[in-house]
DNA sequence: AGTTGCATGTAAGTGGTTACATGATTCA
DNA sequence: TGAATCATGTAACCACTTACATGCAACT
């Protein structure tokens, strides 16, 4: 996984480790987090198996560079087009879909979309269930954050859903401005 | 993390470590995987710790059933109301926040609101300057997808802030039910 | 002179997963 | 009788985190 966000971020160009982590920080770094600790090793494994270049500068900081050599670009765009993808996952491989062709993107998306309206549907399934059990208790309100997690399960599925529709049809990203 | 879970799940009564697996899968299961391979050593631990005792059956089955003991009921409790945990210790805490007195449950949530808030507040910043970034460039329907992540965020802040102060109010439950 | 930021790296530990191994029970 | 489900467990592996160790550079 970090190996090929560490790819996808060398797309843009060349930069060092430090500037890497930077990057995955405050980029994809709300639902994905890269510690050193996992990233230097990372580098190095890319290193080793000939996916990234390695430049050592020469000012006195001990600067090593890391650029993407056509191997690794190749690698990356591959992941990048792969079908079916843990959700966490898909939210990464979708921060890199400027690189995707136009439609494989779409058939991705849709697919994507499809899962999400899976999910949906399993849990309106559950939701039905909790509630007829819900209607035959003496103390329902016992349950209430027990259900209420669900609740949130419900609001994150239709949520994920209308995301996916609507960078489908790649709806102006104004939709991301603050209401003020 | 897992431990926690299994102790909270441990509270309705006593259950088999399959059973466990089960009900965690179809509560909690849609943002927290136990898989056997963790589970049952997990609960060997809380055995070893005296946080649960093991009733072996006699019916030919080989099955154990896990009951709380007052210790690992504290102990449970005491995880429950502490402050501060990551976002997706929250929303495990939360389902077993039924267990919790009304105070500090309220507490906990103004706390969690406050982080939600937060985290929007932060995104929006990240958002403006983003904005701006964008609004100087030649091609920004280049960036459509790293942007969308973005959103994705901003979309999900928002949620979680809804739904935080709508189960502070206790809103009715059926607030989760199905638009049809 | 001291703190913060830049910069790289290692070692031990954590919290799991995956695959395997075993065996009883239930139901079609 | 064979497949699915119930039931428990281990061993190897994996991706990562935390803490540590080092040192230079920039600012104040």
């Amino acid at each position: 996984m970090l190996e090929y966000v560490l790819l996808g971020m060398l797309m843009e160009g060349q930069m060092s480790g430090y500037d890497l982590k930077k990057t995955i920080d405050h980029t994809v770094g709300h639902f994905y987090a890269a510690s050193f600790g996992s990233l230097y090793p990372a580098l190095k494994r890319l290193a080793d198996k000939g996916f990234v270049s390695v430049f050592e500068t020469a000012d006195s900081k001990n600067k090593k560079l890391y650029s993407l050599l056509p191997e690794g670009k190749e690698v990356f765009l591959k992941w990048l087009e792969e079908p079916q993808a843990a959700s966490r996952e898909q939210l990464i491989r979708i921060f890199f879909f400027d690189y995707l062709d136009k439609d494989v993107r779409l058939r991705r998306l849709q697919e994507y979309l499809y899962t999400a309206e899976h999910e949906l549907r399993a849990l309106e399934a559950v939701q039905s269930i909790v509630a007829e059990e819900l209607a035959g208790m003496e103390h329902p309100e016992d349950y209430y954050y027990r259900v209420s997690v669900l609740g949130y399960g419900l609001n994150h599925a239709r949520m994920q859903k209308q995301w996916i529709k609507d960078i489908m049809e790649r709806k102006d990203l104004g939709h991301v401005k603050p209401e003020s």
